[in-house]
DNA sequence: TAGATTGTTAATCGATTAACAATC
DNA sequence: TAGATTGTTAATCGATTAACAATC
C-alpha cells in the first residue's frame, strides 16, 4: 500500500482475504464441489474425470474447471483429464479436510439432532466431540451416539479438545450471545444455523447457513421462470 | 444478438436470466437478506432502517445497499433512511413471498423431520401440503402436524394441489431418479439436501443446499485464518 | 442553516470466457 | 498421424466501490 490515507475497501478486503493463502471464495466453493463429486466417482471406481464432465455437472464452462485445478496446483494429462485421485489428494490438503476437525454442537434441536445423525460430514473430516443444551430436560439424551451434556461443561470440553469449531442449531435469540461467549473461551470458527447474520470480532470466521434465505431465493427463481425456460441451478453458498 | 454465429455462452446466460425479470443471483441474494432483516427490525419496533445499518449488519459497502434497494424499487428519505415497511412490502412482491408458496416434501428422515418442524419457513409463505417417504414403516406417523403418506400418494397431491415446488430430504443415491420422475408430473423447483448436483431439464430450478460444501469451506476459512486476524463471514449461498 | 443521509455516475476490480497453443 | 484434451494468455463482462451531487 502506498499514501499516508486510511486503507480503501478494496485494500483492507484484499489484505484480509490474501494473507495465508485464502482463497476467492467463488474458486473455494467451486473446489469443494470438486471435491465431493471426485468422492463419488472414486467411490465408483472412475479413475479420471475430464475438465469438460466436471463443467457438465456443475453447469460451468470447462476452462473454468482447467485454471480452478491449475490454480490448485493439480495437473491433468492430455487425452486423458485428471487423475480422480490427484483431485482427492490435493483438495483435501488445500481445504484441510484430511485433518481430524473436532468440533461441538450446541443446541439439540431437530436440526442439530438431524446433524449429528448425517454421516456424510466424516468426509470433510468433521468429529463432533461434544454436545450441548441448556435444556435440563434434554442433558443427558443420547442423540446420533452423542450423550447430550449441560452447558456448563463446555467450556471445560472447548479447553481439553482444545476445539476450534462450534455449530449453532439454537434459536435466533439466543445465537449472538452465546457466541460472543464462545469466542472468549477460544472457539475460531461458527457454523450457524440461525436465521441472523452474527457479527464477530477478527479472527473469527463464520459460516451462515440461513435456510430461509435460500428458500427466498428460491422461491423468487420459481415465480420468474414461470413461463420462461430458465434453466437455473441455485449453488449452496453462504456469505 | 447480431449474427449467424450460435450464441456464445455468455448470450445463452444472458438471455435465460434477464427473461421474465429474473433478478442477478448476488443481488438477489442479498435482496433476501434485507427482507429478513427488515421482518425482525419490524418485530422490534423499528421504523426506518438506513443503508449503514444494514451494511453493517451482512459487512458490505452501504453504496451497494442503496443501489440494491433503488434496483428494488425501494426510495429512501435524506436524513431518515428507508421504511422497513417499505422494504418488506416491496420484497415480499419481488421476491414473491407474500403468495402461499404450495410445496410437497419427500423423504421423512431427520432433516426432514426438522424443516417440517421449523416454523420459520411460513415467513416465505411456503405451505407443506403434502409429506411423503418410500419406507413403509414410516406412513401413517405425524412428523411436524404432518401424517407422512406413500409415495404412492405423491402423484395425485401434486395434480390436485398443483404444486410446483418440492424439497427433497432423500438419501443421494434415490436423488436423480425421483427428480426425474416429479419433473414429468409437474414440478418446476427443488429445494435439493442430498449433497448431489442434480441435472435438470430447461424450466425447472433447483437449489442444492449441500451442507458438506458449507462445512468444507468454513473449514478451509478456519484453516487459512490461523496465526491470522481474517474477519471473514461466509455466506449462504448455494449455486 | 448545517448536517446527515439518499441517489447516481464514473472508475475500478475480480471473475469468467474466448481464442488458441501445447501435449499426449 | 490425427484427434482429443489440457494449459495459458488476452479480452470481456458484471459486480462493486469511489466520488460527488441532491435532498430533506
Amino acid at each position: 500500500m502506498v499514501g499516508t490515507g486510511r486503507p480503501t475497501a478494496h485494500e483492507r478486503g484484499r489484505a484480509e482475504s490474501e494473507e495465508r493463502g485464502a482463497l476467492p471464495r467463488p474458486l473455494r466453493e467451486r473446489l469443494a464441489r470438486y471435491h465431493q463429486i471426485a468422492t463419488r466417482a472414486g467411490e465408483l471406481g472412475q479413475a479420471t474425470l475430464s475438465s469438460a464432465s466436471l463443467a457438465g455437472m456443475l453447469g460451468i464452462d470447462d476452462t473454468l474447471v482447467r485454471k480452478d485445478l491449475a490454480a490448485a496446483g493439480i495437473a491433468g494429462r492430455p487425452k486423458v483429464g485428471f487423475a480422480t485421485r490427484d483431485i482427492l489428494c490435493r483438495l483435501d490438503d488445500l481445504l484441510g479436510l484430511g485433518d481430524s476437525n473436532q468440533a461441538i454442537l450446541i443446541g439439540c434441536g431437530h436440526l442439530g439432532g438431524a446433524i449429528l445423525n448425517y454421516a456424510g460430514f466424516a468426509k470433510c473430516g468433521l468429529k463432533v466431540v461434544g454436545v450441548f443444551d441448556s435444556d435440563h430436560a434434554k442433558v443427558g439424551r443420547t442423540v446420533g451416539g452423542h450423550e447430550v451434556l449441560p452447558m456448563e461443561k463446555c467450556r471445560s470440553v472447548i479447553e481439553v479438545f482444545q476445539v476450534a469449531l462450534a455449530i449453532l442449531t439454537v434459536p435466533t435469540s439466543a445465537a449472538q450471545e452465546l457466541v460472543d461467549w464462545l469466542v472468549g473461551r477460544g472457539i475460531r470458527a461458527i457454523w450457524n444455523f440461525a436465521p441472523v447474520d452474527l457479527r464477530l470480532p477478527p479472527g473469527v470466521v463464520v459460516r451462515n447457513e440461513n435456510l430461509a434465505v435460500g428458500l427466498a431465493q428460491l422461491i423468487h427463481s420459481l415465480k420468474a421462470s414461470r413461463g420462461g425456460q430458465t434453466a437455473a441451478a441455485e449453488g449452496g453458498r453462504n456469505p
